[in-house]
DNA sequence: CCTCAGACTTGTAGTCATACGT
DNA sequence: ACGTATGACTACAAGTCTGAGG
């Protein structure tokens, strides 16, 4: 382990380890090569046999702290009588005030699975969740949170050194001569699933994870991670081909769940890395694909035709792939792939215009996709042919699955898929839309409003919505207000220039000068906060519905985003904050003004 | 082939902390 | 110094994609 942690040190020796892994691959491959005449796949990784690390301890997670019932006096009421509470009722009565608890399916769910958890005396008791009131402990929770925002600032202090002592203790781990910051040390507590959309699992019971369905991944010659006292491990085991420090399996999904490093650590950082260069080999034969497509609309095979129109709507609309999903265990949504004849209307004409297509369909997290484009006559043709016959439940590409259409896309490119679409074509997105909003009379508040103006372009492009904050209508006013009291400080300074002016002129003396130099400069700094003021409030508006973070951490190169601060002058601390510049490490030492996409 | 577990990325909402104006 | 609005950060759900195994 180096003695240093310090940010730029390790940032510095990360980068000279890129540089060294470059010349350890291109070794290693001459050496394969001679070795086994076998073709081999150039690959940006670390080691070439597929394992992810050699060394690898950490202390293990962090679990929810154990139940603490309520004071006697704290009760729900069923049926006029007064009982105790459990973990789970709990839960239910911090949730009063969401709308989901009045909801048949979240009550349902709840109902079936808290019978479960009681004893068979109150079983017999209680027998209709509508007849128990909750409302008292309700008001207890609320008096504690009170109680909670009132304590004193010692209090507070000290929580927060607690805080930090369990972060400092559990939230780091050594993985190859480096010390990482991990992602999420803390296991998730009990409590109530929620799920987005109209979710058929909602309500249902998240149970306890206890050590002993823990799975720990460390290596063998590391300080292994002891169970709490008494306790035991699932299991500990030494995989060096996976990337996650512990495992277990979640109960509502029975899906596993990972702790795993944080973006800012080497492994996220070089995968990242790897995936905006898999989208930069795109752009270079992107257009020989989409002649391709454009063929195969004509082929005489159905199952070209669907993966041909697919592909196109992947490309021009960066749709997300659409795999299948369970039928009734999660939210109905879809993407391309698994669209259904109800999710598109199509218009010969519609307004002025030809071949429109109208897709209304519920996305991931159940977001709704809506949106009306004109496509080619050629895709419109086919759509109708693939209309034929169907339902409206029916496959809208019937002939056609994600792993399909991604063994299509393999053959076309090594490593291409369906999403590296929506990576390529936000980021070509950003960088053009940069090159044409950018201007060098631009103040730095100017620039940024450009920055957030392309940001803003990949993120109506990837359909990142966001529901208009609740506060958003009176956070406008305030700031209209502010910007009208600026107005009004503005008028006020320049008639007082103009008064010192003409003071000036009649004098000329040397006090009055200096009076106007100072009035001429207020007047400058008044004017450059009005105009700070007014370019917020454009900003905003524009994205009251939209929201920026995804495409920003996901989806746009960084490198794009650096090469523009430093072009432009603009401080790399305008456009990332402290967490997306230690994500985004990598990128900041990378790229220089000059860089392409 | 097909299915499904597994691993990893992407996504929004909500909570928390802090900067800001009063 | 205080309270609130705002951005930072966390939580955890929900996608994508791969590959093992029948």
């Amino acid at each position: 382990m180096n003695g240093s942690f310090s940010c730029s040190t390790r940032r510095v020796s990360w980068h000279e380890q890129l540089l060294r892994r470059r010349y350890h691959v291109c070794f290693s491959l001459r050496r394969f090569i001679l070795l086994l005449c076998a073709e081999i796949r150039w690959e940006e990784e670390r080691y070439t046999d597929g394992s992810k690390w050699r060394f690898l301890e950490h202390k293990g997670p962090v679990f929810a702290p154990p139940y603490e019932p309520l004071p006697d006096k704290v009760r729900f009421c069923y049926d006029g009588e007064s009982l105790f509470a459990h973990v789970f009722v709990e839960k239910f009565a911090k949730m009063l005030d969401h709308e989901y608890t009045t909801k048949d399916v979240f009550r349902k769910n709840f109902w079936k699975d808290w019978r479960k958890e009681i004893t068979s005396e109150e079983k017999s008791k209680i027998t209709d969740l509508n007849k128990c009131n909750f409302s008292e402990m309700s008001e207890y929770f609320k008096l504690q949170s009170e109680a909670r925002k009132q304590m004193s600032k010692e209090e507070k202090q000290k929580i927060k050194e607690e805080n930090e002592r369990i972060l400092q203790e559990y939230g780091f781990c050594i993985m190859d001569n480096h010390k990482e910051r991990i992602g999420n040390f803390r296991i998730e507590p009990p409590g109530l699933f929620r799920g987005r959309g109209d979710h058929p699992k909602m309500g249902m019971l998240k149970r306890r994870i206890r050590p002993e369905d823990v799975i720990i991944n460390c290596s063998k010659d590391s300080k292994h991670p002891k169970p709490p006292p008494g306790t035991k491990w699932k299991e500990v085991r030494h995989d060096n081909k996976v990337t996650w420090l512990a495992s277990w399996t979640e109960n509502i999904q029975g899906s596993i769940k990972y702790i795993m490093l944080n973006p800012s650590s080497r492994i996220k950082g070089e995968k990242d890395w790897q995936k905006y260069e898999t989208a930069r080999r795109l752009k270079k034969c992107v257009d020989r694909i989409r002649s391709q497509y454009r063929e195969d609309w004509k082929s005489k095979e159905m199952r070209i035709r669907q993966r041909a129109v697919a592909l196109y709507f992947i490309d021009k609309l960066a749709l997300r792939a659409g795999n299948e999903k369970e039928e009734g265990e999660t939210a109905d949504t879809v993407g391309c792939c698994s669209l259904r004849v109800e999710h598109i209307k199509l218009y010969s004409k519609l307004d002025d215009q030809e071949y429109v297509v109208e897709f209304d369909f519920l996305g991931k997290d159940s977001i709704r996709y809506y949106n009306k484009i004109p496509v080619e006559k050629r895709v419109f043709k086919n759509l109708q042919l693939f209309l034929e016959n169907k339902q409206p439940e029916d496959d809208l590409f019937d002939r056609l699955n994600t792993s399909i259409l991604n063994k299509h896309l393999q053959e076309l490119m090594d490593g291409l898929t369906a999403k590296v679409f929506r990576t390529y074509n936000a980021s070509i997105t950003l960088q053009q839309q940069l090159k044409e909003l950018s201007c060098s009379d631009d103040s730095i508040p100017a620039k940024i409003l450009s920055y957030n103006r392309a940001n803003r372009a990949v993120a109506i492009l990837c359909n990142h919505q966001r529901a208009p904050p609740k506060t958003f209508e009176k956070s406008m006013q305030n700031l209209q207000t502010k910007i009208d009291e600026k107005q009004n400080q503005l008028s006020a300074a320049r008639k007082q220039l103009k008064a010192a002016k003409a003071d000036h002129k009649a004098s000329h003396g040397d006090k009055s000068k200096k009076t106007v130099e100072v009035k001429r400069k207020a007047v400058q700094r008044i004017e450059e906060q009005l105009m700070k003021l007014q370019v917020q409030a454009t900003d905003r508006e524009e994205n009251k519905q939209i929201a920026l973070g995804t495409s920003k951490l996901n989806y746009l190169d960084p490198r794009i985003s650096v090469a523009w601060c430093k072009k432009w002058g603009v401080p790399i601390e305008k456009i990332y904050n402290k967490t997306q510049r230690e994500k985004f490490a990598w990128a900041i030492d990378m790229a220089e003004k000059d860089y392409e996409f």
